[in-house]
DNA sequence: TGGCATACTGAATGCAATTACAGTATTTCA
DNA sequence: TGAAATACTGTAATTGCATTCAGTATGCCA
């Protein structure tokens, strides 16, 4: 790929902050005010280069149509935000987003999953999962009303909190287990509220 | 926050599907051809009730200026492309985003650092890290050229494979550690190229 | 040093798009 | 059951925006 001109790189950035920050691309017009042209001319005609050397796109005639493409496009994929709540009320969460606390955004293909409205993201406390490899801190993706298959690590309401347990069956009797020797907990699964099946972990480096 | 009707609900949805789709909103004279209304006032009248009951945002006069609002709106954040490359070759990971085999997009309030185009990911393969909690199949997001401090994480080139370690000194002297019993590695770092420093795991539920 | 690509000014054309106004069914619900 | 909200048709005015044509100035490089 060709690279860009100052002037043309510096376009380029501008679109790409007017599309992030306003949701919408920047017009000829906008662009020209930003950077002092007093023609439109001017802009056209870098858009022109920047076009044909790769970096954007756009459709004729259309307004606001300006598309960056980046190398790693075709790769791309759809975004899906996934609530984070602090913790986890008695009752479940249901469409009460308004009470979330953050939000993740990954693309569907990391997460290997369609999320649905009823996708939500915990932050883990404490180290009863460390025998699969999940530490406090960790972010945990969940599926609430998933049907857990036995191995999946669900997170379950226990005393007011949830917490993540693997679910297993036993006689075809469902129950779940604390993955830390020093918690042998084994509890009937039937008893509990299953709050939500394991998608995804993500770590961040501290 | 007050419920759609059900037309509602339906052209606000697909004013998504076109944003996600076509990278910009679409215009009151495509909504209308989608739904197959002969008057644009019938769309600009619903927008005009989406737009007051919250879903939706609008600048007036402003083309293809819709940007729909969620909930998890006002935590949204950028969101970052990270290539994903399957293994490194023994040069380092440049601008060479061309040969990337995929992408992890991620927001960068999660990802909790500002990524730079030195930013990979790599697939972990082996058991090497288990000692870390990081394990096969996990997807490693590292940064290239950051100096790592004792006790990260990091990726180092040996025989032609990039393997994980733990980055320490000892008496002022790097070395590398392989967080597996089986694998007591001890190598001297400064021997060794560091391809990055570890910043993210995250692991996809199987 | 002449030619070519970049970086602009300026004006004009015309479709693209939003907005406004005037109505008519249909549904909802107090 | 009757008024208000929803869900449309149709026409027109007006501005938003992209595109095109005709030039000028400047830096680069072979």
């Amino acid at each position: 790929m060709p690279s860009l001109t100052r002037r043309q790189q510096q376009i380029l950035d501008h679109i790409r902050r007017e599309q992030e920050q306003a949701g919408n691309a920047p017009t000829l017009a906008e662009i020209a005010r930003h950077f002092g042209f007093r023609s439109l001319n001017a802009v056209s005609e870098h858009l022109r280069l920047i076009r044909q050397k790769g970096f954007l796109e756009a459709s004729t005639g259309r307004a606001r149509s300006l598309r960056i493409v980046s190398p790693l496009q075709r790769f791309r994929q759809r975004v899906a935000d996934i609530p984070v709540f602090g913790s986890i009320p008695a009752g479940l969460p249901q469409e009460r987003t308004q009470e979330a606390k953050g939000c993740v955004s990954i693309d569907i293909g990391t997460l290997n999953f369609k999320p649905t409205p009823r996708t939500f993201a915990l932050e883990v406390r404490g180290d009863s999962m460390v025998g699969k490899h999940i530490i406090e801190g960790d972010l945990v993706v969940l599926e609430h009303g998933a049907t857990p298959k036995p191995g999946d690590v669900v997170a379950a309401l226990i005393d007011g909190e949830s917490t993540l347990k693997t679910f297993l069956t036993r006689n075809g009797k469902p129950y779940l287990k604390a993955e830390n020797p020093n918690y042998p907990d084994l509890l009937p699964a039937q008893e509990l509220v299953i709050q939500g099946v394991l998608r995804l972990v993500v770590r961040r480096a501290r």
